[in-house]
DNA sequence: ATGAAAGCGCTAACAG
DNA sequence: CTGTTAGCGCTTTCAT
C-alpha cells in the first residue's frame, strides 16, 4: 500500500539503504557515484513514482534555471518567433522560460517585471527600451543579467539585442522615393503604447522631411495591436481622407495585409494605383498577391541571439558586447 | 553601504525591530496586522529593495501558483488565443502560466510534461487527448489536477475542455454537399504527428462516405506545421493530380489562405472554378478576398473554459463536469 | 496583533 | 565514492 504523500529523497533513501545525498547525487549527471548504486535509486524513484522536487532544489542551491521573458503580446507571429528562438538556445542549455504579455501597456510591464522577479528567475529579457521610472529600479536592481530586445534602447539597463526602428522605416522610405513615389502615407498604432510603432512613425516622417516631403499622411490605427481589421480600416480612411497617395507603408505586414485586402475590395490596383509596404517580414507578406515589400527585423534571429547572449552573461563570460541587428530591406511585387 | 546580498525578510524584520513572522504577514494582504507596523514593514522593504522570493515560499507552503500548459507550438494564433484565455482567466487568481511547447511531437510532450511537474504546478492543461503511454502516466500519478483540451480524448486523464474535430469536419462536409459540391478533396497534414489534423482528416472520409462520395481526394501536406505554403503547394499538387476538384476542406484557415492564393496566382476562380473551407477562424479567413468559409472552435472559448474549469478543481469543488464546446460552422464567399 | 520554534525537500560544504 | 551537518527563506503552527 503506498503512502499518500508524494515521495521524497529521504524516501528512495530509506528504500535503497543510502543516505538522501547520495539519492541527490543519483540524479545528477555528472556527480561521482557508483553505477549499481544510481540503478538502484533510479529503480526505486521509478517504483515509487518520484518526480524530482525543483521548488527545494531552487531554494537550497539559489538557482532556478528560469528565464523571465516579457513580451508585447502571445498573439503575434513577430514575438512568437522570438520567443522560439530564445526557447531553443536556452532549452538547449536546460533553462526554462518564464513568460509574460505585457498587452503592449508599460504599466503592465511594471507589475510583470515585478511579479516575474519574484521568482527568482536568473536573467530577464524584456521588449522594447522604454519602461516605467520603478520598471527600470526594479530591473537595475535585480541583481541578474537584463537584456532588451526589438529597440536600440536610449539608455540601456543592461545588455540589448536590437534594431533601429526609425532606421529600418527610412530605408523602406528611401527606396519608395528611388522609385518614385512622391505622396507617401504611413498607417499606424496609436502613438502612445506601442514604443516601436511610434518609433517607427517617427522614422517614416524624418525621413520624409529628409528628401524634402510631406509628411503629413499620418492614419492613426488606434492602440494596438493592429492587426489585420484595423490595417484595412486604416486604408478606408486613407483613401477618402488623402484619394492622391500613391504609397503607403504600414506598420506591419498584418496591417498591410489589411490595406492590401480593402484595396482588391474597393478595385484599387495595387501597386499600380497605391504601393503598399509593410513591416517584420510576417509568413503572410511573401504568399499573398501581390506579395508584400517588408523589412524583414530578423525576429528569430533576434531570440537566438539574445538566448546566447543570456548564457554569455550567465557564464560570465568576458567582453561581452551588445548586438545591432541590420533590418533587411525585402522588395515584391506590392511596390514597383 | 548596502549589502552586497539581496535583503531577506530577516533584513526588514531587524530594521523594523518584528519578527520576521511579522513581515511576513505585512506582505500578505488580509493578514491582521498593526496598519503603522505594516507601513513600516513596507517602506523598509522599499528602502531596502526587497524582492519577495516565491522559491522559500513555494517551498514551505507547498503551493507554487503555477498552472503548467503545453500547446503544440506557440507559433498558431488558435493555440495562442487558448494560452490567453487561459491566462487571463487564471492571471486573475494569482497564478502564472507555465508555458511549453511540444512542436506537434508527442515524445517532446512526454520530456515536457516530466519537466514541467518538476515544477510542483497546481494543475496542468495539455493539448488533445493523445499521449505516449509513459506521458499518461505521469499524469495519471501528478496528484494534481490533469485537463485535456482541444479534443473529446477517447479515455480522458482527468478532466477535458474540447470538441470533436471529426464532427466539425463533418458539418463543413454536410454543408458543401448540400450546396451541390460532390468532387471533394482535403489537405491535411502528414498523419503520423499531428493528431486533431488527423481526426479531422478521418472525419472527412467518414464523411463523404456517409454521402456516398469517393473520398480519395488527399493530400498529404507533410509534418505539421501546416502553414500557408503547405497549403499553396498542396492546392498546387491537387489542381494537378485532381484537376476536376470541385471543392477543398483544408486542415486549418492558414493552409486554406494558401491554397487561394495558388488559385489566384494561377487565375483558378475562388469559388466558381474550385471552393475552399479552412478551419479554425483564424483572422485572416474573415479579412481575405474572397473570405473563407471555415469552422470556429472556439480558440480563446477553450482557454476560458479550461481556466475556469481548473480553479473549480483547485477549489474542489463538487459535481465538476467536463466542457463540450460546439463548433460553429461560417459560411463566406470563398464556398458558395 | 505579534512572536518562537520548527521544517518544507533539497544540496553546499566538508569529512572520510 | 558516500555520509553528516547545516541551512536556503519563507510560513505553518501554536502561544501569548
Amino acid at each position: 500500500m503506498r503512502s499518500d504523500k508524494t515521495p521524497t529523497m529521504a524516501d528512495i533513501a530509506r528504500r535503497t539503504g543510502v543516505s538522501p545525498m547520495t539519492v541527490s547525487r543519483a540524479f545528477k549527471p555528472g556527480s561521482l557515484i557508483n553505477k549499481d548504486t544510481r540503478d538502484a535509486i533510479l529503480k526505486a524513484a521509478e517504483d515509487l513514482g518520484y518526480v524530482f522536487d525543483s521548488t527545494a532544489s531552487n531554494l537550497r542551491s539559489q538557482k532556478t534555471d528560469f528565464i523571465a521573458v516579457t513580451i508585447p503580446s502571445i498573439n503575434n507571429a513577430n514575438f512568437a518567433e522570438t520567443v522560439g528562438g530564445l526557447s531553443e538556445t536556452l532549452g538547449a542549455r536546460g533553462y526554462q522560460i518564464l513568460l509574460g504579455y505585457t498587452n503592449y501597456d508599460l504599466v503592465e510591464e511594471e507589475r510583470l517585471v515585478e511579479q516575474l522577479l519574484r521568482r527568482k528567475p536568473q536573467a530577464i529579457v524584456v521588449t522594447g527600451g522604454n519602461h516605467t521610472p520603478r520598471a527600470r529600479k526594479l530591473l537595475e536592481n535585480a541583481n541578474v543579467p537584463v537584456v532588451e530586445t526589438w529597440d536600440v534602447p536610449a539608455a540601456p539597463i543592461g545588455h540589448f539585442v536590437g534594431f533601429s526602428n526609425a532606421a529600418a522605416v527610412r530605408g523602406m522610405v528611401d527606396h519608395f522615393v528611388a522609385a518614385g513615389y512622391r505622396r507617401i502615407a504611413f498607417i499606424g498604432g496609436d502613438a502612445s503604447r506601442d514604443t516601436r510603432g511610434s518609433d517607427r512613425r517617427l522614422g517614416f516622417i524624418a525621413a520624409l522631411a529628409g528628401h524634402g516631403l510631406d509628411a503629413s499622411r499620418l492614419i492613426d490605427a488606434g492602440p494596438p495591436p493592429i492587426s489585420m481589421r484595423e490595417g484595412a480600416d486604416a486604408m478606408a480612411r486613407l483613401l477618402s481622407e488623402f484619394p492622391d497617395t500613391e504609397a503607403v507603408i504600414c506598420v506591419s505586414d498584418l496591417s498591410a495585409f489589411g490595406a492590401l485586402t480593402e484595396c482588391q475590395r474597393r478595385g484599387v490596383a495595387v501597386p499600380e494605383r497605391i504601393a503598399i509596404g509593410g513591416f517584420g517580414d510576417y509568413e503572410i507578406g511573401g504568399i499573398c498577391v501581390p506579395a508584400l515589400t517588408t523589412v524583414d527585423a530578423g525576429a528569430r534571429l533576434i531570440g537566438e541571439r539574445t538566448g546566447r547572449l543570456v548564457l554569455d552573461l550567465i557564464d560570465a563570460l568576458p567582453d561581452i558586447s551588445d548586438v545591432t541587428i541590420e533590418p533587411r530591406l525585402i522588395v515584391r511585387d506590392s511596390s514597383r
